[in-house]
DNA sequence: TAAAAATATGCAAATTTTTGCAGTATTTAG
DNA sequence: CTAAATACTGCAAAAATTTGCATATTTTTA
């Protein structure tokens, strides 16, 4: 029997049986136990069960899984999430926008951490679900399908009725004279609405959105608290956001 | 070079220079140009790149992947899903609640079903994003993490200014003397608000959900217009429920 | 506490998957 | 239309992964 065949196996029994001895299993599939222990150790590093003592029990099956080997520049934007999370602490309130820089952060996120979220990006509310101690809120509105985020007057509003410590910013791009911009009308509005509601603006880039300019406005470089980018703060490509008078970490 | 490496640096190459050619990357890669035309034949048949004549392009990044093989009794599920199907007609207006049932059916659509989507379900609202025509307006509120759905007074709000033609309900349980109940008090009245904005109500069940009781009422049977099982209609488990006067499926 | 059961580790053998090649079929460009 | 380039198929060899076993270690049970 090959090997997804008797995981999937595996993984049936036990949804039907809640526990399942490595024995039973062993017999059930007629193969040594060491292979169904090895099984069930792939199994639990998945996620997909909770390895026991001589055997497994289920988890709460998410059938919605993170590939994160497909981030591109995926150690940068862990740089720039670590950098993020240095400046969090228990109890913050927080909103962020959507990307891939923002996703790392939510996923890097200490387990223990007791924060609220407000986030518009389906994958983003998905993988703060991982986080037994941070409340998500989700804003609502129509979905746009290729960004996964929501959009519309209803964001809009329901930014304006809320106050954040925080907000996390993302994706569009920044430049000396433009500040930030974005590609979409729609997104720019909702990103001022962030903005607006934050006490703390953190724009997150990786170094290829240095300098890059979207047709729409979203806010002037003085009205950023703070830019990460995976670069050192001392890095040369950063020495005109640093005399513009910008917080670099 | 193994497998997983080389195709990350073709997803990669992809994704730097939009289109890239099998000759460039067998030469880059060291390795035949049959082994990268199967390679891009696999990321094709993922999703993770478009394979063309004579090499790959790009396509819009998906991190979030379905494992559908994860899904428990999930031949059961495809049929209740495309009996749900038949009774749809373009330009709806539909409300799905939460449930694998209603992933599956999501996930079954027509690729060319044009209809207005109402869902306060995570994993429901990305798989609807992979249908281009229709339109999908996410339920915010606050998540709860183990069903990866919204809850709260705000779901309920908004269910109240909304009219669908069908609700879609999943989950929960079904029997002759209470109807539908559900295991959560707030889950429960929000199905409530489902119910009351939509015109006509279609239970998806699996047959173990079938004289299921859970702890708090939805509504009666007389309210539900169609219950929709992975048996046939004429199946004796479902004698009672006929009739009790319900319309199956 | 001692004995039994479960787990972890290293390894060779077995199994499965991948690869390049040769030949054939299809598509593209001139 | 023809020639060149690309794609597909089948296959044997190479590479990668999996498996059961033996042994040592750790954990659980009585």
């Amino acid at each position: 029997m090959k090997k997804k065949e008797r995981q999937k196996i595996i993984i049936d029994e036990v949804s039907i049986n809640r526990k399942v001895s490595s024995s039973f299993l062993s017999e059930k599939l007629d193969v040594s136990e060491d292979t169904i222990r090895r099984d069930i150790h792939e199994l639990h590093g998945k996620g997909l069960l909770t390895k026991v003592h001589g055997g497994a029990i289920s988890t709460i099956q998410k059938l919605y899984h993170y590939n994160e080997d497909l981030i591109y520049n995926r150690e940068n934007k862990i740089r720039i999430a670590q950098k993020a999370i240095s400046l969090i602490r228990d109890s913050m309130v927080i909103i962020m926008s959507g990307g891939t820089t923002n996703l790392m952060l939510a996923k890097l996120f200490p387990k223990d951490l007791k924060a609220t979220i407000y986030t518009y990006s389906l994958p983003i509310a998905m993988q703060l679900t991982e986080h037994p101690l941070i409340e998500t809120i989700f804003i609502g509105g129509k979905i746009h399908r290729n960004s996964m985020v929501t959009t519309g007057i209803d964001v809009i509003q329901y930014l304006s009725n809320i106050r954040a410590d925080f907000c996390f910013m993302g994706v569009s791009g920044i430049s000396i004279e433009q500040g930030i911009t974005d590609e979409g009308y729609e997104v720019s509005l909702i990103k001022k609405a962030m903005i607006n509601s934050s006490d703390h603006i953190v724009y997150l880039a990786t170094s290829n959105k240095l300098n890059l300019r979207h047709r729409y406005d979203v806010c002037n470089l003085n009205e950023i608290d703070m830019v990460l980018t995976n670069l050192d703060s001392t890095d040369p490509a950063l020495k005109d956001y640093l005399k513009a008078g910008l917080n670099l970490l």
